[in-house]
DNA sequence: TTTTGGTATTAGTCGAGACTAATCATAGCG
DNA sequence: CGCTATGATTAGTCTCGACTAATACCAAAA
């Protein structure tokens, strides 16, 4: 096909550009995430750069042009839209939804990215906590920082969640970790070690969880509650 | 892209099968459909041979194999039950579902295609009026005739019109003409000329109709109403 | 300063699907 | 019975994305 392929490309760096806070993206990490060789990635970041969607340093890595970040944004924009559409209208669970919307949001018209976006009442945030980019372009900010980062004793609101593994997601959910809950970090153990954390308000359910999941659960100041995704809901 | 092409070849060799009854499908038709050369027609119709999908005689044409067929069906039922969903759920217009499903159709799940079915309770008909194949691979059997067919005087229902100019469409809708609408065919001109028809019951309103146009319209006999469609919904 | 190891690029290949130009096969007509 | 029109196939290319194997760069360690 097409631009799949291209889009696919923009949709990845877009995602690792705004994990590692700031710094150009490298073709190994490029690669890594589309499940591909890095001569692959090598020849397509080529491509891109040829197009004007993205600089190039040769040997360096790679950033998005104001071009290549709008299209990216598109895409992201339709695959969020999906994944909530998917959950709300048809049923889905938020561990599926991901795979689904990967393929469909290559096949998303503009005037379905419309009807989407009105029929779930013009959303800010997806399923798993992503903020979906507004039609111009626009996206919020996202200050969530991860579960481990908290000091003992300090509570959360769990904002996003990594949507990757659906097992994951299924096992976040049995815990009630979803975004929009209450999670206080009760102590973690050295060492990298396993945290305990309390989930919901004043007499909420105790877990423990390991280092790594926890690292894949964002939340944000429980006092700070100005955030604009309840804005328009 | 991989198997978007086949299935657009399955397609069109299938909706092809079923306009010239029963007869082989040329490599010419199929080319012509998808807006292809013929070379490119010949290769891709060979490799689908080699993948036991179609019967390939040489110069003579092609036909579904058992399974061949049962991977058509997959796809026009997808493009169907889109088509449906899209109108029923989203607003959608019937003249610009076509493309929207086109490229939809490929990269629908059988999660998704069942989730879709049910939210539309199990569908028999798209809003064209073609039969949704059934997800065990049975199809409704079409016994429409062309509007032209009527005799003078007689009157049918609309079944089934062409779903791909979407101009048509818009046309067919203001007069009224979309399927379950009845329709008298009041007289016909000679040498090919234009028809003039009553849409709706006892005092409907009258046009003219162009002849091409005319045989883009299927009808059914207005006494014989067993339709099956009609049943579920 | 030389060695080493991680990362990126080059070189060469492949399959999918499209194209054009040239050739063939066959049905039907004269 | 031979000729021609129509339609199909062959031959040869092209682009897109992927791959492996080989090479080049560069930073840090020795
Ligand atoms: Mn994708
Ligand atoms: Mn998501
Ligand atoms: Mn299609
Ligand atoms: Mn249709």
């Amino acid at each position: 096909m097409g631009n799949r392929a291209l889009e696919d490309y923009l949709k990845a760096i877009y995602k690792l550009a705004h994990e590692g806070h700031g710094a150009a993206v490298g073709t190994g990490a490029v690669a890594r995430a589309l499940g591909v060789s890095t001569p692959s990635a090598t020849n397509m970041l080529k491509r891109l750069a040829a197009a004007g969607l993205i600089e190039h340093r040769a040997r360096r890595g790679v950033t998005l042009t104001p071009t290549g970040e709008k299209a990216a944004l598109e895409v992201v924009r339709h695959h969020r839209l999906l994944e909530l559409y998917l959950t709300e209208a048809l049923g889905y669970s938020w561990d599926t939804v991901h795979a689904e919307a990967d393929r469909l949001e290559h096949a998303v018209s503009e005037e379905l990215e419309a009807r989407l976006d009105e029929a779930l009442g013009y959303p800010t945030v997806d399923p798993h906590g992503d903020p979906i980019p507004a039609a111009d372009g626009t996206v919020r900010a996202v200050r969530d920082r991860p579960l481990p980062s908290l000091a003992p004793g300090q509570a959360g609101i769990v904002g996003r969640v990594s949507d990757a593994d659906p097992e994951k997601l299924r096992y976040l959910a049995d815990l009630g970790l979803v975004p929009g809950a209450a999670v206080t970090l009760l102590d973690s153990l050295p060492f990298e070690g396993p945290l305990r954390v309390r989930v919901g308000d004043a007499e909420g359910s105790e877990h423990v969880l390991g280092r790594e999941l926890a690292t894949d659960i964002f939340v944000r100041s429980a006092g700070v509650d100005r955030d604009p995704a309840k804005g328009n809901r």
